[in-house]
DNA sequence: CGGTTTTGACCAGCGC
DNA sequence: GCGCTGGTCAAAACCG
């Protein structure tokens, strides 16, 4: 599976660039941390930029109706003209993209504060769940995560490697979901889960949980067999046959097109997934694509915030690492 | 040989 | 308190 990554079709396959993981973007390892290269390719620019965070908001929409609202959380992202610098971007402010229903009745309780602090307060929270007792379970709710959805070829977009360490059959759900942790750091607390989209089998749900506690490897090949590479089983549930998304050899150029299509992803807990895929028979991914049109108005606005070099350029390397879309078997997480 | 995948078992959180 | 469920472990098989 060649797949010729180009920005507009990678930004399609994954609604959350941000790393919900904390020192990921402050470390530098965020533009392959939990973001996948799909992700990531929607920092081409500050537009792509835009375009990332209103899909990654989509979710915390959800939860706050108005545009105030989400001005609010949008300036939560984008303190300042360039959020991914250590200084600018605090640990946390990346942690929130994926909140837990109690974190998320939180900040509407605490709504008359700043977003960014209550967000900050709950990634704290859970960063640190997290790295001092990674397999409790005891923080399994309020670990934060990221829910990206991606087709097949986006699975392969992700630079890390990845060990699979699991595979369950989810209930209600025809696929079994894959557990992979990051093997190149042995430390690496990195996990992700992938499952395909009941709704949509071509999909793929990708939850991304912790961080990557070291620096993204240079040469995913170089990584021992860790490509070891299966044929795609369309019987082998998560495992998908490599769909190809019919919009992605379409090349949109507008921003308004290009959030028009990726309005069809979005990120979300878990728990929101679970309940909006019971709630219709509709793609949940799709059904709420109802985002109305003074949801881009406002998005538009803040969009004016975002200047200059929204982010960095170190995260431009990873967009143009060739070998992405080559090695796909581990990060793909080849099920 | 060193790494990954598979898969059954185990454990703990959560809801009733 | 109990059962269900999801997440992880670990041994065996597998692969390059």
């Amino acid at each position: 599976m060649d797949v010729d990554w180009d920005l507009h079709a990678v930004v399609r396959g994954c609604a959350a660039f941000a790393s919900t993981s904390t020192g990921a973007a402050s470390t530098g390892y965020f533009k392959a941390d939990l973001c996948p290269q799909s992700c990531l390719s929607s920092f081409g620019g500050q537009e792509k930029a835009f375009q990332a965070h209103a899909l990654l908001s989509s979710n915390q929409i959800e939860a706050r109706s108005s545009m105030e609202d989400l001005h609010e959380l949008y300036k939560s992202f984008f303190p300042k003209s360039h959020p991914l610098s250590p200084e600018s971007a605090p640990l946390s402010s990346f942690s929130s993209i994926s909140l837990s229903k109690e974190q998320q009745q939180q900040r509407k309780q605490s709504h008359a504060g700043s977003a960014t602090r209550v967000i900050t307060a709950a990634s704290e929270k859970a960063a640190t769940a997290n790295s001092h007792n990674s397999r409790s379970k005891r923080s399994r709710k309020n670990q934060l995560k990221k829910v990206c959805q991606v087709p097949a070829e986006g699975l392969s977009s992700d630079v890390w490697a990845w060990r699979k360490y699991g595979q369950k059959p989810i209930k209600g759900s025809p696929y079994p979901r894959g557990y992979y942790r990051c093997s190149t750091s042995k430390g690496c607390l990195a996990r992700k889960q992938v499952e395909r989209n009941r709704s949509n089998p071509s999909m793929f749900i990708v939850t991304y949980t912790a961080e990557h506690n070291h620096p993204a490897p240079a040469h995913r090949n170089s990584l021992a067999v860790s490509t070891r590479q299966k044929p795609w089983n369309p019987e082998t549930v998560t495992a998908g046959d490599s769909v190809k998304p019919a919009s992605s050899s379409s090349l949109t150029t507008s921003v308004e097109e290009e959030l028009v299509v990726q309005s069809s992803t979005k990120v979300e807990s878990r728990e929101d997934l679970v309940e909006d895929e019971r709630e219709g028979e509709d793609d949940p991914w799709m059904s709420d694509t109802a985002v109305s049109d003074d949801f881009f108005e406002g998005l538009e606005g803040i969009a004016d915030m975002v200047t200059g070099n929204c982010f960095s350029d170190r995260l431009q390397p990873s967009v143009d690492l060739p070998w992405i879309g080559r090695h796909a078997a581990t990060a793909a997480g080849g099920i």
